[in-house]
DNA sequence: GCATCACATCGACAGGTGTCAACATAGACG
DNA sequence: CGTCTATGTTGACACCTGTCGATGTGATGC
């Protein structure tokens, strides 16, 4: 895959490349009504971590020493080999976490600068 | 609807009444590795905020004046009005919002303690 | 080359989800 | 009571999603 792609959403919108952190989206919920443009991109972050299993995967990458982890490290999480690499692969379409692969591994790790503009956006006024 | 019922997960898990603030659940998950129980009651939050029209419903709700609003307040989101009857009721029952009928209109209101517990969640270690 | 390990992709399937039109319900007002 | 307005509920339908087994791919080591 083009390394250029990875982030990008599902969604063929007219986002030109994105290099930037990932997620400089919106103010707080409470501060102004998000517009529908606003709510496609930031909802699709929530509707990742909106599955068990995938907020599982997240939180064990987030949590993992080094701020990174092997999938060898998380993937006991009950469901099949085939599942995690699909939950995993949702998660960075979505925009919360990268991959890098050396050697026989493949490491995920918080894509930077996604909690703290998720944390904003709830955020009370 | 019974009202001691108006927040209970979809679920039938033994909840008993919950009258606590609907949300003192899990410590930031960069913290440490969400359990199975956790990751199931959390996503139910996250899945609720991950369709385009419920966070535009409730982004109309947390920053309305007042802090509450009534249905004609908010229902120029793009559906039908009964669609968006469908999606309030979600994210009642998801425990993010909460419904009072004065009269002739129904008000709703952001639970209170929801967005600080889970923007806890998000918080970096 | 060949076997093995780690991970991704594919194809199929059951169940879930968003949407609407039609209908129901609950107050307000005569 | 009857009517109007504001919401909720129901039923149906197309589409999306999570899951798995089977298979593919890339790296390591013999």
């Amino acid at each position: 895959m083009d390394p250029a792609d990875r982030l990008a959403p599902a969604d063929g919108m007219a986002l030109p490349v994105l290099d930037e952190p990932a997620a400089p989206c919106c103010p707080p919920l409470t501060e102004r009504p998000l517009t529908a443009g606003e709510a496609e991109r930031t909802a699709a972050m929530f509707k990742a971590l909106g599955d068990p299993v995938r907020l599982r995967l997240f939180s064990l990458v987030a949590s993992h020493e080094g701020g990174e982890a092997c999938v060898c490290d998380i993937s006991d999480v009950g469901v099949s080999q085939p599942t995690v690499s699909h939950h995993l692969k949702k998660l960075k379409e979505a925009g919360l976490l990268t991959s890098e692969r050396r050697g026989t591994w493949v490491y995920y790790r918080v894509e930077p600068g996604v909690l703290a503009a998720m944390g904003q956006l709830l955020t009370a006024r």
